[in-house]
DNA sequence: CATGAATGAGGTTTCATTCAT
DNA sequence: TATGAATGAAACCTCATTCAT
């Protein structure tokens, strides 16, 4: 739970009535447009707001500065994914290897499809402010649940879990990555989960005693 | 060699006279040195001059703007990690397959690390402008090296080479990237050769007929 | 009473049931508080309106706009140390000259120092809109009072009564001043009336014919 | 000196090219005319540019923010009026006290009557950041040289002389500046150097022993 | 060729004030 | 009456870029 995070990037308020909560909706939904469609050298709060259809004093109102803004999109949408995986892996504890591993990519790519658009827009923000931090959380958490499921496993057993969970989330993000940027042949994007589920169920065979 | 890019991101002269490579590269330098010490958002070309010991305008001579510097810089770096590992690949033709994966990743992971500086600072700059490009035009020369070396591999032979050697380059990405930015468990620093290996290797292995 | 004052510069209302009053005074005192604790610069509308425990709609119906505020508050401290001159002059017509003059330096510091707080806030504002007026009006008040007490002194007679009393009413600024804003020296602060009455005194009994 | 003073109100650069010097004087008096014209609350860094014949930018070259400036036209004008005190003080060395009191009112008075825009403009910016210590730093200047002057008075002794001289310095204060900001009777104005010679006279003889 | 002073559009942020609830 | 969300003009400041010297 991101309980600590610097005071200059938490939202002002967190609003309960439904007209705030109708406007930092509208916030949060135009910076994401915004992110896609000008990019991020071109996210200025105003544009933000002009989209969102308030005023730049309205965004102010709720998020301090526009880091907290950027900081609250990423930080819900690695909520998500890292959500997702956790899930995913709880359902899995005590199934076979292989089961384990479909059902995580499934997890992860879907997410990452799912809010493909906030995906490809927020690549490439983590370069800003203390948002290593959101990274790093949102990784422990799904390596943490990644290696409580591996550890449950009936026809495998690790030697240092932490490495191998740790492994294993951030081996599927590289081409999914890829793929999401639209840099991979084409073709990867049909075989993607056929693929990662190759990638990491090797892998993790290779690395059970 | 990029053979297209963007003429607004070239630079404005391939300078053949010593002196001026002398100060082309304290430029290039100082940009390196800016990025690391202040951050993409502090990256100025005033403050890269200053570094550099020169003045805005002579950057300016080499550089039509910041853009082009920082495409230059990230083109550059690519370029050494695809090199490197292409070079690799060439010399591991015709090799057993886990011969060449530990050369493949043993290659990638020591340019990385060599210009740990470089990669630290650039991840995230793919953020901007038209950098795409870069990112692809290195990704398929790593790619088709890969590839052209898997289909010498004696002891290995695979359906679809393309998509294979992709998954290949790309499945490194991402633990090098946790380690490089330390968000992972410290001790993965330590194994991550052995890691890699094993990663890329189990895949190859059951992507094999 | 100052009579004569900008239109928009006058409270909204005179509040006299009880509830408004509370109110009106909350305002007032969160008015000098927020001076005090966060200085000029940062007194917003919205901030005063908190520390008064009132939101900001209710702070503008007692006050057309922020100037009105400044300037109620002004003008309570001014015409409290006015007040507080006048009295002491009253009380010491046809007392013997050194009487009068340490009568009014005991007044005019006692009135600074008990409101201190806002004597300290205060300073500074008259650089705003419109407060000359005030402060204008103030100095004439004890002004007056200062010359009619200064005519029924038995031990003195002066040329021009207007001047003389005008230098004493001033001269007794500069050094409290230094005082308050503690740029004196320490030990100035114990023996302030003293040193204000013996630079009055001085002054009169020159001035005297 | 100003030795000291905190690193983000110093100016950024100190000119010495001719072109510079033109520039950073404009925006100087700029600042000092916009002050005049248009009041404090007025004062902000385009205005000042515009008056200037600059752009803001430029501004900014020379002083690192608004305070900076203001900082700098405060300092240059207490500096001046300091230095002229401090002159006159020396010159008036070992003559009788009259004599000396005489030519520091002289010298008080017609610094402040000679710069009397900046005086009249500068009044009232003390509220601001910081500058107490520019106060302070002028206060003690005056205080000390008057003090070093008042003790080779060869008709006066005095007990305290850090009290006596920084009551003297303080005292020409209040009189002065209601004068220049034309509260006082108008008739106040072409007697003031007699009126403060003869308030600071008959306090020093007060307290000589 | 090199310099660096000058430019000014554009970014972030604040805050006095209004008005629907 | 009281509220406080919304407004948006306007402030401060940065920085890529140019061009006279």
């Amino acid at each position: 739970m991101p309980a600590s995070s610097p005071a200059a990037l938490r939202p002002r308020r967190n609003p309960s009535q439904s007209r705030s909560m109708v406007t930092v909706d509208a916030i949060f939904q135009a910076c994401i447009q915004v992110l896609l469609k000008e990019g991020m050298h071109r996210l200025t709060t105003t544009r933000v707001a002009e989209r969102a259809g308030v005023s730049v004093g309205t965004l102010y109102q709720y998020y301090p500065n526009k880091q907290a803004l950027l900081y609250a999109v990423l930080e819900r949408h690695l909520n998500g994914v890292a959500t997702a995986v956790e899930t995913a892996a709880l359902r899995a504890h005590h199934k076979p290897l292989e089961t384990m591993v479909r059902a995580i990519v499934e997890a992860f790519v879907t997410a990452k499809i799912e809010s493909i658009d906030e995906a490809r827009a927020l690549y490439g923000i983590a370069s800003e402010l203390a948002c290593a931090e959101l990274v790093t959380a949102a990784s422990m958490k799904v390596g943490t649940a990644l290696g409580a499921m591996l550890v449950t496993a009936p026809d495998a057993r690790f030697k240092d879990i932490v490495v191998t969970s740790y492994m294993f989330a951030t081996a599927m993000v590289g081409p999914t990555k890829a793929v999401l940027e639209e840099q991979a042949p084409p073709k990867l994007m049909r075989v993607l989960r056929e693929q990662l589920t190759s990638l990491c169920l090797g892998y993790l065979q290779r690395e059970s005693v």
